[in-house]
RNA sequence: GCUAGCGUAGCUCAAUCGGCAGAGCAGUUGAUUUGUAAUCAACAGGUUGUGGGUUCGAGUCCCGCCGCUAGCUCCA
């Protein structure tokens, strides 16, 4: 006897052993027809599994209405489509096919090197297969069956990855559908009839295992929604992400350029670019000044045997340009970190516990050689300033500290209205050997870092992440997501017990007993670097900054040639009332004036004609209202001066995460 | 770094099968003197990323390099 207890607190009974289907049904005949797939117990599962003879369980039925039913269905489009590129290519080797946020892939091996223009002829085969509404037939076989099938299926992947991935496993089910069978872990929807619109979106390359030295695969990328209107809107919204990607901004409104002479990764900014970063650096300086932070300057490179000490040569050498060797062994490295520049500021006297903390902060350019696929916009470079600081404290101090570092960052995210990020600890690997330093001085940096951020509710935390520490210590990043769905760190804040440490700097200070002591650092940098948090920002405010970050805050438009003169009159008010502002004295209609402005995204214009001149007023133009009306210059400027104080940030359309409607099954094979 | 795709005027793009490199915007000049998202005209703009090769002939085909893009891998 089987109690079924529904969502809706009802319990069904049923005396002899049922599938997920058989259950729908008797829920209803209407839901039975709908079922995608199921759930029990939490656990999501196809509709022909069958369920447990006897106890109760917490069962659902999932249709096209739930998201888990997405994520069901896209896994089967997967195995579709790979059903389709063996159809169309000899000797597929299949790899995993997964669904993730926003659709699914299938990772295959095959001799042909498929691009875009295969892409048509492997949809017109998925429709195919999907038009023919063949089910997916689960079957399970134990281990020595499930190795000889895949065998002679001619798959040697699967054959590998039950040997390995899947050593623990007794039995293995599989999926058959039609002439194509595949070893999966399901749950699939009952049959390729239920798989909706779909749509192939890219191919690339993609390593066995996500391992650099094994085979390397062609992942292929699809998404499959349960109607046309859906994908339609999915691709529409992917289209209208492109058109913010900060690449495409960066060149447009003139914020940024690259050039391969200079070499690739390598910003330049250009002077409205400049003029962003500016004003986000002051506002920095201002912040950090209150917070007690002591600004210092420290040069482009150092010794190698510095870097050595700090462990970041040893640890990072093949990312890093190469020494700069020079005579009898001198050698200089590019600094790829501040770290150790600050640690020998600190040690540039002695220090006493009365004057601790000690911060010390510089916007910090640093270099590192990234590898050249992994480079991108402003968001991965090889060359980029941080918004570092480095803290010198007691034991005593850390919790406070640490607790200020993570309040500030959450103060600047704030005031550029990025409230959508996650926070990540990030913790050592206890099985790798990757880090220095002792285990003790470890776990006590981890559990102070738990602590004080448990006590901060800061957003979205998460577990700590096993395996995402720096190597001297762990740390809270904040994670945001870009317009394409892509996810960045930017602020980060580290403790680190082990620069300070003998076996490193061996830093010290002098305690109230009149004894040396071990402080203890903290590494921060809120913004992160200012090329990705500004690549970032431009995303997400579509290249519409708000008035207080705008290279161009006021653009002056006389209404005819006539107006040049009030026009510069009302210019050199603004400029010399701090506003950054231009005049438009192009010989052009009053119109085209406007629509280059608002093209250029910029704030506020002040349209002056006839009567402005007469009145001393200006009519002012807000870029996302429209027009204000007139009144006189001062009020206008008060008003402008007031929005750059307040920072206020007004955003026509807010960036928020791809919806990407939707659910993944955790389904790896 | 790996796999794949791409590279034409400042920008966005066109150029049939290998057959005279072209348009819009931006720019310059002139006319127009304009009231809330594009006034008109003329002019100028190119070693088709780069170096080789095939060919009577290469933007187009082949090879190397540089750069960009997607993904993989990595990220102090």
């Amino acid at each position: 006897m089987l109690r079924i207890r529904l969502p809706d607190g009802k319990v069904l009974e049923s005396k002899g052993q049922i599938t997920v289907a058989e259950a729908a049904r008797m829920i209803g005949p209407k839901l039975a027809k709908d079922a995608l797939a199921g759930e029990v117990d939490g656990k999501v599962i196809g509709v022909d599994y069958l369920l447990p003879a006897d106890g109760e369980v917490a069962f659902r039925v999932f249709t096209q209405k739930d998201p888990q039913a997405l994520g069901v269905m896209r896994h089967s489009c997967a195995h579709v489509m790979a059903r389709a590129v063996m159809r169309l290519f000899p000797d597929v080797q299949l790899a995993f096919g997964p669904t993730i946020e926003g659709g699914f892939y299938y990772d295959m091996g095959l001799a042909h090197s498929i691009t875009e223009d295969d892409f048509p002829r492997i949809e017109e085969e998925m429709r195919k297969i999907v038009g023919q509404d063949e089910p997916f037939e689960r079957f399970v076989e134990p281990r020595e069956r499930a190795l000889a099938l895949c065998d002679q299926m001619h798959q040697p992947l699967k054959v590998e990855h039950i040997g390995d991935g899947l050593k623990d496993e007794r039995t293995l089910s599989f999926y058959r559908q039609g002439e194509f069978v595949d070893l999966c872990r399901g749950p699939h929807v009952p049959s390729a009839g239920r798989i909706g619109a779909f749509k192939l979106l890219s191919v690339a390359g993609a390593y066995w295992k996500g391992d650099q030295k094994r085979q390397q695969l062609q992942r292929l990328y699809g998404t499959a929604f349960f109607t046309q209107q859906d994908l339609e809107a999915h691709l529409h919204q992917l289209e209208e992400a492109k058109r913010r990607d900060h690449r495409v901004l960066g060149k447009q409104l003139e914020l940024f350029t690259t050039s391969p002479l200079v070499g690739s990764g390598l910003i330049l900014w250009l002077p409205k670019g400049a003029m962003i970063r500016a004003t986000l650096e002051t506002f920095v300086r201002e912040e950090l000044v209150k917070r007690g932070y002591e600004p210092v300057y420290t040069p482009h490179i150092g010794r190698v045997e510095m870097y050595e000490t700090s462990g970041h040569f040893p640890y990072y050498s093949d990312s890093q340009f190469a020494p700069i060797e020079m005579e009898e062994g001198e050698r200089y490295l590019l600094k790829p970190m501040n770290c150790p520049h600050h640690i020998m500021i600190y040690q540039s006297k002695g220090r006493s516990y009365r004057e601790l903390p000690v911060r010390l902060a510089e916007f910090g350019t640093v270099y590192r050689y990234e590898k050249s696929g992994q480079l991108g916009g402003m968001t991965r470079v090889r060359g980029f300033t941080q918004d570092d600081a480095h803290l010198f404290c007691t034991p005593e101090q850390v919790a406070d500290e640490f607790r200020g570092c993570l309040e500030m960052t959450q103060m600047m995210l704030k005031a550029v209205g990025m409230d959508d990020y996650r926070v990540r600890l990030g913790f050592r690997d206890p099985a790798s050997d990757k880090y220095v330093g002792r285990r003790e001085l470890w776990d006590r940096a981890e559990a102070e870092l738990e602590d004080v951020c448990k006590t901060m509710n800061l957003p979205n935390m998460e577990k700590p992440v096993r395996g995402e520490a720096a190597f001297y210590g762990p740390k809270a990043d904040f994670l945001v997501t870009d317009c394409l769905g892509r996810e960045w760190q930017l602020g980060t804040v580290q403790l680190d017990y082990n620069l300070p440490s003998e076996e490193r700097f061996g830093l010290e200070y002098i305690g109230a007993d009149n004894a040396p002591h071990r402080p203890v650092m903290i590494h921060r940098a809120p913004l992160g670097s200012l090329e990705r948090f500004i690549g970032v920002l431009i995303e997400h405010f579509a290249g519409a900054f708000p008035l207080w970050l705008a290279p161009e805050q006021v653009r002056v438009l006389p209404v005819s040639e006539k107006f040049t003169t009030y026009g510069t009159h009302v210019t050199e008010q603004l400029r010399a009332a701090g506003l950054r502002v231009t005049v438009d004295v192009r010989p052009e209609k009053i119109g085209a004036k406007i629509r280059d402005a608002q093209l250029a995204h910029v704030p506020y214009m002040f349209v002056v004609g006839a009567r402005e001149m007469e009145g001393g007023s200006v009519s002012v133009r807000d870029r996302i209202d429209g027009d204000l009306g007139a009144m006189p210059l001062v009020a206008a400027i008060d008003k402008l001066k007031a929005e750059v104080a307040a920072r206020t940030v007004r955003q026509k359309v807010k960036m928020s995460r791809p919806q990407i409607g939707g659910g993944t099954a955790e389904n790896e094979y």
